[in-house]
DNA sequence: ATGGTGATTGTTACAATATAACATATCATG
DNA sequence: CATGATATGTTATATTGTAACAATCACCAT
């Protein structure tokens, strides 16, 4: 994701992905599910759980904490969305087609969260795990910082 | 940390140093603040605030949440402890004579935490940070599975 | 269509984690 | 001792997350 881009495009790509897994996978997209993901995507921010709630509420007006947690869940399951562990927050996933670990890049300015792939640190960690004879189960990599547009506003603002 | 080790080396090495550093940057290693450190250091595992606060009231009884926060707040800005973001936990800092990033291998079966500085990793981290132009601040990485103890365990339990 | 079964949601209550705000006490130092 | 900075006491509350059980819905086989 870069800084500035059609939003209503990771939207609807993640919403039909989305969609489309669901089906065929024999499990169901249903609407409190839907509405969340939806959500979840209004942004590139992660979103804690209890902003979720608020917001759904327009929509459920029964939606309590369970609601949530339970939609966060089955999105998880499915690959749909990452919990970032720094924060207690979530974001959705920019790549539903690939199996895949993630390093997560966390702007403090602009509270974006940009997914990547990280395919070389990734191997080193493998390699790293193997020395180690450590079996994982899960990895959860996350940096906090400043997002390349929010540096260089920061440097203009500092010259200025 | 191996499996089996003396952990009483590791708890007086802990708090040998910790004490001097305090010296030396002129800041107070007080009697919360030391008994919070030993607690955490009673083993390898993380460790969670309300329950160094259950364990320090023997020794303070006044003690409330924020003492235990205060006294955690302290101790991470000198780099005694390390969070674990993925629990809500903390450990020890295995290594205070030398600034550094680790990699945290959290073990689902005992409880052990692992740290590791992981200099490839970081290297490769590093790298792809760079290559995303974020500027670093802080970092997180945290692997979830079992340990080599474990795993070894798991496995004779299988095929016996 | 009907009934059974598992999945999903509703609902209430509560557990666990963390911080804010202000008062009091202690420490280091001149 | 007087002073300001540091540390702790205290109360209250905010935030995050689960447990447990009831009610409803979706789906499939009869
Ligand atoms: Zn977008
Ligand atoms: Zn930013
Ligand atoms: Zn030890
Ligand atoms: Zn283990």
């Amino acid at each position: 994701m870069t800084h500035i881009h059609n939003h209503s495009n990771c939207i609807q790509t993640a919403l039909n992905n989305a969609s489309q897994l669901c089906s065929q996978r024999g499990v169901q997209l249903t609407d409190i599910r839907k509405q969340v993901l939806e959500l979840i995507w209004e942004n590139h921010h992660a979103v804690k759980a209890y902003d979720l709630l608020e917001r759904i509420k327009p929509l459920q007006a029964a939606a309590k904490p369970a609601t949530i947690y339970r939609a966060l869940d089955f999105l998880r399951e499915q690959g749909f969305i990452h919990r970032v562990e720094s924060l207690n927050a979530f974001i959705g996933c920019c790549d539903l087609k690939t199996a895949h670990e993630q390093l997560l890049l966390i702007c403090k300015q602009c509270n974006d969260v940009e997914e990547r792939h990280a395919d070389l640190v990734m191997q080193a960690l493998a390699q790293e795990l193997r020395n180690a004879k450590f079996v994982a189960h899960s990895k959860s990599i996350e940096v906090h910082g400043l997002c390349e547009n929010c540096s260089q506003t920061f440097n203009e603002e500092i010259s200025a």
